[in-house]
RNA sequence: GGUUCCGUAGCUCAACUGGAUAGAGCAUCUGCCUUCUAAGCAGACGGUUUUGGGUUCGAGUCCCAACGGAAUCACCA
């Protein structure tokens, strides 16, 4: 219920682009999503739209509908921080004030009569919820991201409770005094975890662990279930996998947490509550506006329509932006710096797009001039040193893959792609095409073009970058 | 404090999983557009791979320690 922030992008891209190479090097893949509806945060901005909205929609304010809860979720912890400091003024301890603020009691309320169904919480959960999916969804079609199916955690906490009760009577969990439900971990170095609050209620544990399940027997057979999730989660997955393998559910052994590091800006990392974030939204449209820009002041596409531009701005804007965060190795955190990190010159997407357009254009005028554009029976004599480099790069394509693959790294692919690009940037500066007379070698740079222009296409695509035909 | 991860050019990142002279981009400086798109190319500058030990024929990479940084250890998700 948070608006999508570049955290958001990086492991949205990552897990897109991963599942893209894992498809290239011979597996199936399917992608879901799991959808967090439910829980306490979804309360607090419940809670606070009833308190503060008078009745406001994304239509009657104009607001993006993730923004909109995004607001009131502030909103509420705006609220819960007054009226927490105001019971501290009153002599109350500040953990205890942290407990007893009455906006959280009513979050809290508010999710214990949603589990009870009741009619009237639910119908103003479906509706909020409603918005976010709304906003979300422009964004995820903005960033080119789809799935093949969704989890919503409404749908498979109570599977999770279900779980919870088996390994209590199994005595795989214990019970507290207060009726709260346990694992110990201890001998695993994991520590106690909370499975059920004390008022029955489901935590984010529980739900995962009913996620898990489900998607167990709806996809009999799984040879890897893949978890793209920010390595701030490490501790929760390696406890939700102990878990499971507790439990003996079939699969377990199977799971793989892709951990990834968090993207931190120049003043350090970025906090919802601070504002300190980088708005999915805003960055996308920022960048396609870079774009604009940079190809006005080059003029060279001047003659293209409006709709064809703002595809292209697109492609070269968010293509610099997937780029940008594919390129690092995920495990890695690393530095964004709004204000310079995303260039289009350099080790960029702009810059491999930009040779793709010059073959391309190459291409397309030798097949005006009528010459020997096909692939086949060329003389391989004819080449020199930097052709075969250039070459020796392009046959690195296959190897890069499968590691890629092995180890759900997009930047491999990224990395190759750009030293393939780089080689063949430095070639065409000095090996003409149109102008050389010998036809051998003539058809032998077009075959060359060809492979090299296909091979950057289609490792672009696997990190969900574009390739424009101009530029 | 426990656990996990990280430390490579001024900055952002590579380094084929232990191999030869540690490579790119940005930034700075110098050249190259009457020739297939200059969002380009060539060159210069820039390093005791945080420090100290160890293993090895060989260490940025593996082990130990110190220093520095991050994440996590919630009846948040």
């Amino acid at each position: 219920n948070k608006p999508l922030h570049l955290g958001h992008l990086r492991n949205n891209f990552l897990g897109y682009s991963v599942a893209r190479i894992l498809e290239a090097a011979g597996h199936e893949v399917i992608k879901v999503q799991i959808i967090n509806d439910r829980g306490i945060h979804i309360c607090k901005s419940m809670v606070a739209w009833q308190k503060f909205g008078n009745g406001e929609t994304p239509s009657s304010s104009g607001l993006k509908g993730d923004k909109l809860v995004g607001k009131y979720y502030v909103a509420f912890d705006r609220a819960y921080k007054e009226e927490a400091a105001e019971l501290v003024t009153g002599g109350m301890t500040e953990e205890e004030a942290k407990k007893q603020a009455p906006i959280l009691l009513e979050a809290q309320s508010l999710l214990h009569r949603w589990e009870q169904s009741d009619a009237e919480v639910v119908d103003l959960w479906k509706t909020m919820n409603g918005w976010v999916y709304d906003g979300f969804g422009k964004t995820y079609t903005e960033m080119g991201v789809d799935f093949d199916k969704l989890y919503y955690e409404s749908d498979t906490y109570l599977l999770g409770k279900d779980q919870v009760a088996a390994g209590l009577e199994s005595g795989v969990f214990f019970k507290k005094d207060d009726g709260s439900v346990w694992i110990e971990l201890s001998d695993e170095g994991l520590d106690e975890k909370l499975l059920l609050r004390k008022d029955g209620t489901a935590v984010y544990m529980t739900q995962d662990i009913g996620t898990a399940i489900l998607r167990y027997s709806d996809f009999p057979g799984l040879e890897r279930q893949i978890y793209t999730v920010g390595n701030e989660q490490e501790y929760h997955f390696k406890v939700l996998f102990t878990i499971l393998k507790k439990l003996g559910v079939e699969g377990a052994e199977k799971n793989h947490h892709l951990s990834y590091g968090m993207v931190e800006l120049p003043e350090g990392k970025m906090k919802s509550r601070e504002g300190t974030v980088v708005d999915a939204d805003d960055l996308l449209e920022e960048m396609a506006n870079t774009a604009r820009e940079m190809a006005t002041e080059l003029g060279k596409i001047d003659d293209l329509s409006e709709e064809e531009k703002d595809v292209l701005f697109k492609q070269v804007g968010y293509g610099a932006l997937k780029y940008f965060l594919l390129k690092v190795s995920p495990t890695k955190s690393m530095r964004f710096d709004p204000k310079a990190s995303i260039d289009f010159i350099g080790n960029t997407a702009p810059f491999i797009q930009f040779n793709y357009v010059r073959a391309a254009s190459m291409l397309a005028k030798c097949e005006e001039a009528g010459f020997n554009t096909s692939t086949e029976s060329l003389d391989a004599s004819v080449w020199d040193v930097d052709e075969l480099r250039l070459i020796q790069q392009a046959l690195m394509w296959p190897a890069t893959v499968e590691l890629a693959a092995a180890q759900y790294d997009p930047s491999l692919v990224a990395n190759h792609t750009y030293d393939l690009t780089k080689a063949f940037s430095r070639w065409y500066q000095d090996h003409p095409v149109l102008g050389e007379e010998n036809a051998a070698v003539r058809d032998a740079r077009i075959a060359l073009t060809q492979c090299v222009a296909h091979q950057i296409k289609t490792a672009m695509g696997l990190l969900g970058i574009d390739m424009p035909k101009r530029m």
